[in-house]
DNA sequence: GATGAATGAGCTTTCATTCAT
DNA sequence: GATGAATGAAAGCTCATTCAT
């Protein structure tokens, strides 16, 4: 068999297996994993159940591989490093106005995670490890370079940029999925510049004296 | 049957109630609801598969009951009603200490909640109406109140007060559901003191004239 | 203890029973056995569900009670007596309007019998052999009596016989229990007199020469 | 997929099912609706539980294909359509042979519907109403042809009808269903005669005079 | 490779029956 | 005697997974 039919079946191959991923993502961020069958995973893939068995080992197979598709981990780390070289002010508003986008890009993927990440504890600890820790050390290493130490000892940096992420974090569920914007309808702008306002200048803290050479 | 006999009975059925309520939740934390079965949960609970029905009509109407047995709101919204006469610091450090609390004390209903709420949208709805709306009214009220209309203009304050809410959240979520206190233990002290001195910097802003005279 | 208080208490004992086993007839007669818990039984008499099995077995020996408690075969069999002296046209007469109102006056039995007793084939027995197959003796051998036995060969009497209840007992389901009634009333009188004269002319047979002596 | 695989499957499941719903039949006349698993007709067909509900959505759904394949509606109406033609001795010796080899060839079918209908009453609306109501109606119009309008005042044709179909009913549940025919054996060839031999001088009445001319 | 019929373990729920009070 | 909480077997039904075609 020439290499490329080989190739094109793999690539056949390879384009299912994400359609049926993609597929299981938005039903189980509309259902939950447990309340979404195989049965109907493959109807709306538009393939037979046994067919799901040919690129899956099972359902619980396909959750992992979901998650390991579409990790944010190297978008994240990479949205982290790209950073490095701005001022405080630049790096801030880039990774808020990032994270935001990948959180509305990969709205399914939030609920999802959200929903299934506690009670999967590999698949947490991978995500702490892979994601959390570095990403945190990287974010608090940035900060610290740009607050001083003198901040840092009064701030935990770590801390910081957990709540960085979650003030993100929590006004895009609030909105995009308990549904909030429909009370109170904000734009997307607002909610980044506030965020961003709120995290500026509460790390950078009151100005005084010591401070004024450093901040950026 | 005299009186006593009757409001003991009722006490020992209430008791059982809230005992199978708290393996629930217990086990809805563990697993998830969907993974947890009825037969499970009397098991915990030491009685009959059949007896979990002379408690609860359903599996449903049990979670139902967890969740209004629970129900954080009255607590919340009491601690939101107590801040109005304090400082924008004491308000902000007891918003973050009795928040910090709350989430520590109800550590299994807050796993329950995160996962079930987005796929039961009553529910959500419900949560939505007579809390997070409503608090969150009050707190940008009390907010506004100190920082001044001016400040308010640069922010927005019902952003601003889930912004709070998200960094308490996200650092406990982290910290104790997803166990990155295991990697980066901290004390409690300094996460509260870390959020509200990032908040309160953050909502002040970077001070000029105009502010003096308000922020308390 | 005095007799009194005992024959007393074995009044009260088995008004309770009569009580549960009317209960019983009544509910069964509208939702069938199966589709009836003892517990509802229980409720609907005014007792505690464990007081259910003081007074029976079990909810398939209620069933027999009931069935023996109502038997309507000593008031058939005494009814069939009643006829031996009469007419030909008053026999029948009698027993078509006797049968008639045992039926409306046990309506709820009648339901349950029709329902039960083909899947009771103990049941199913005792009454062929204690009522149907005496019964349609007696009948027949009271027509014979009457038709003569060269009619008696041209027509089986006791098939006749059991076309006779047959007509009533049709009639009656249909009308009573369908609920033909309501698409087309018809008064009771009506319906006894159009079986006897059908049932007269028929046994009868033409009138020719050899039997204008024995007809009464 | 060639078109005979598609419709030899379909054949197969047709068949599949029909062999359920045949079991189930037999099953349900020998011990009831009720007493009846799912389980248990899955078994006795030779296939596993979950396969039953491949071929119906519930138990309660295999119960109405029963009764609506079985339904003998058309053929009974077909059976009387085609007597309108007939004498009324061919007519009715027509219909009473056709009704007894009908009964006998669906036997458990009468069992379930005897049992069932009762307390499934929009069957039983079903039943009356395309059934009973225009089948009555056609035999009473039959009958009065041939009886006459001054017969037709003294006997309730209607009710002369019902009570025809109760001779052959009740002749044949007592033989067949409860069993009196080891008591009594008789050939099929004198219950019908004999029924119709009553019926006909039944409905005929006493000749006299004004009827000679009529009766057929 | 693709199919979908078949499976049976496991789910939620009901209910006849028992028994300590 | 009366109660009703407790039981657990058994019901109807679902669904992840297998496998012959």
């Amino acid at each position: 068999m020439p290499k490329i039919a080989a190739s094109e079946r793999d690539a056949f191959y390879e384009a299912r297996r994400e359609e049926l991923a993609d597929v299981a993502l938005r039903l189980w961020a509309e259902k939950g994993f447990d309340q979404t069958s195989v049965a109907a995973i493959a109807r709306e893939a538009g393939v037979a159940k046994g067919t799901f068995y040919l690129y899956f080992d099972s359902k619980d197979a396909l959750l992992l591989d979901v998650l390991r598709r579409n990790s944010l981990i190297p978008n994240i780390l990479a949205l982290i490093e790209d950073l490095q070289s701005k001022s405080l002010d630049e790096a801030v508003h880039g990774f808020v106005a990032g994270a935001w986008r990948h959180l509305c890009e990969h709205r399914d993927l939030v609920r999802v995670v959200m929903r299934e990440l506690p009670t999967h504890i590999d698949q947490a600890q991978r995500f702490v490890e892979h994601l959390m820790v570095p990403g945190n050390a990287a974010l608090a290493g940035f900060l610290e370079k740009h607050v001083g130490a003198a901040r840092a000892e009064e701030l935990n940096l770590v801390i910081s940029v957990r709540a960085l992420v979650g003030m993100v974090l929590a006004v895009f569920l609030t909105q995009e999925i308990l549904g909030a914007g429909r009370f109170l309808p904000v734009a997307e702008g607002d909610i980044t510049k506030t965020i961003c306002e709120l995290f500026l200048n509460g790390v950078r803290g009151a100005p005084d004296e010591s401070m004024k050479g450093v901040v950026a």
